[in-house]
DNA sequence: AAATATTTACGTTTTATTACGTAAAAAGTA
DNA sequence: TACTTTTTACGTAATAAAACGTAAATATTT
């Protein structure tokens, strides 16, 4: 990295822009511009021929969007990381490069510094996202994994502690007779408590109950 | 955030580096360190005295970490913000500062610019970590994307597209009668393809096959 | 100790499911 | 066309579950 310069690709489709970020780029003397393009399709072309480190990669282009080119970078040429450069931290966007396999998302208003130190980084193999843009990220992560571990809410239907138990072993497949065996209790007594619970929760059958059940970890 | 100072207090056990933090904050004139802790019980404290906006948590603390701090931070100001400040960008720690609540992950070798945006940005109520903290997020947001939707074997019972369809609805905890209503089939009907599908899965009884089916995202 | 909540349990009736066997249209494939 | 799979369907019988009501023995909390 040190001995070598990183090579860079540009894609946007306002030269004006390239040239300025290339200026500023190539203000660092371990960065160098090896090529440049009008947009996404372009881009791949130019990535093939140059085989550049990065490819930074403007989201609106003409005929293919940065986004597009990210995804079929690999393709062209395999080595090399797509940044994706964008004005927005929509939600949608940062996804998407996620998914196109970008190595970084930075956006347009960050500070010179900060966006050759996210080029370096990339460029060494770890992932970049500006720090506004990693709060979609969190979210999305919070969201996913509290798909998982939702509100813990638990408690909104307070079932019994024997209730929580037998609700844990109808989820598990056991059947009325197993439980009542295994809690040495009347199969009648397992049938209240199901009835109970299932009055709790407001739902009509026995798969609803494991339904809400699961999906809202109950258990 | 405009016509008020954002109030912060500082955690951090070297009283060296809360001064260089402070006096590094402070040039700002839209910030104001409103108290200082050793650690993370006495920073609980403060913050509990204080109400700040703020509360950056150094993550090496003794008596309390910051990340203890950070979980616990809820019930003694709970509309202060938790910022862990920290050296590492360790997956673990990023990872357990999203479970414990906190607003944000800096990283010390942050420069002040940085620093002091990601403040603003943090008050102002979004998330900020560090962009090379988003390496983490970035990657455990792709590796639970693809946990949720796992091999999807699906076709590895051979279940026809009807018994997939009924399936389907008896997930959705339908009953055989609406199911056959819907279907504009015979209840009897439902019944058999049913039967058949236990069958084809291997298990004993409506709710096990609804677990199988979910785990296994056969539906 | 009094009030409240939990756990246990039975009775009855209705509805749903499970478990097999059998089999004929209908659709798809060789 | 011949063969196979899928979808449809009934019969019968044994279980299981659901839907309500009622109520006593325990625990827990105040």
């Amino acid at each position: 990295m040190d001995d070598k310069k990183i090579e860079i690709v540009l894609a946007d489709d306002h030269a004006l822009v390239r040239n300025g970020i290339k200026a500023m780029l190539e203000f660092d003397h371990e960065i160098r511009v090896t090529g440049e393009a009008g947009n996404g399709m372009e881009a791949l072309e130019v990535a093939k021929a140059m085989k550049p480190d990065l490819l930074v990669l403007d989201i609106r282009m003409p005929v293919m969007t940065g986004l597009e080119a990210a995804a079929k970078l690999k393709s062209f040429s395999p080595h090399t990381k797509a940044v994706i450069l964008s004005m927005h931290d929509s939600e949608e966007y940062v996804l998407q490069a996620l998914d196109a396999g970008a190595f970084g998302y930075i956006l347009k208003d960050t500070d010179k510094n900060e966006f050759v130190r996210a080029l370096k980084q990339i460029s060494s193999g770890s992932k970049y996202f500006s720090g506004s843009v990693s709060n979609v990220l969190a979210n999305r992560l919070l969201s996913n994994r509290s798909s998982s571990v939702p509100p813990a809410k638990d408690d909104a239907y307070n079932l019994s502690k024997r209730e929580k138990e037998i609700l844990r072993m109808v989820v598990e497949g056991k059947q009325n007779k197993q439980i009542a065996d295994s809690l040495d209790k009347s199969v009648r007594t397992i049938e209240t408590h199901r009835f109970n619970i299932m009055k709790k929760l407001g739902v009509n059958n026995a798969i609803d109950m494991v339904n809400k059940a699961v999906k809202e970890n109950l258990v």
